[in-house]
DNA sequence: GTTAAGATTCCG
DNA sequence: GGAATCTTAACG
């Protein structure tokens, strides 16, 4: 594996609008097995931005599902929604600073909940730090592509304002 | 203890 | 358009 190229903490602990389209075209790395490991392309993302942002879980207050969210970027948050579906994302800024990027989607697999079906993303990975983990982590491919930006998806109940937020970012 | 709703996906 | 399916959070 190429180390050097794993992103650090740096590059997490900033805010979440300049982390979550950086993150296009970056390379998720997961380990599966000894000397297994799969890279995906990362092709689209959303950025929550802290307890203001009425689509973001955090603006409820910290509660344990979301704690993980006020810790310093670099850490892994997940959780479970209808019942059937796993949600991937990356915290982002500082402590106290409650910012996450949703992956929604990598090359390959076309959605949030299919794309941790397809990589086995569960509750284990709840909390996991991609700057010290040797199972997960993400690298930089190499080359920066063109982001395209646009509102985020299935945040109806977040109201007008929020809703139509371009904080949505794809290739 | 009970209930309502969700950062989704698949089927009709 | 609606169901599947279950965890979390907000009640009582």
């Amino acid at each position: 594996m190429n180390e050097n190229r794993r992103l650090s903490g740096e590059f997490f602990i900033r805010d979440v609008l300049c982390v979550a389209p950086e993150l296009i075209g970056k390379r998720l790395v997961i380990r599966y097995g000894n000397n297994i490991f799969h890279k995906y392309l990362i092709t689209e993302t959303e950025a929550y931005r802290g307890s203001e942002d009425k689509a973001c879980h955090a603006s409820k207050g910290r509660t344990i599902r979301n704690d993980v969210m006020f810790q310093p970027g670099g850490k892994i948050y997940v959780y479970f929604v209808y019942g059937m579906y796993w949600m991937l994302n990356f915290v982002t800024g500082e402590e106290n600073n409650p910012q996450a990027a949703l992956i929604r989607e990598i090359e390959g697999y076309d959605g949030p909940g299919k794309l941790t079906k397809a990589l086995g993303i569960d509750k284990s990975f709840y909390g996991e730090d991609l700057t010290s983990s040797n199972r997960i982590w993400v690298e930089d491919a190499g080359f920066l592509p063109s982001v395209k930006t646009g509102p985020r998806i299935g945040i109806n109940y977040a109201g007008e304002v929020w809703k139509n937020k371009p904080w949505r970012y794809y290739i």
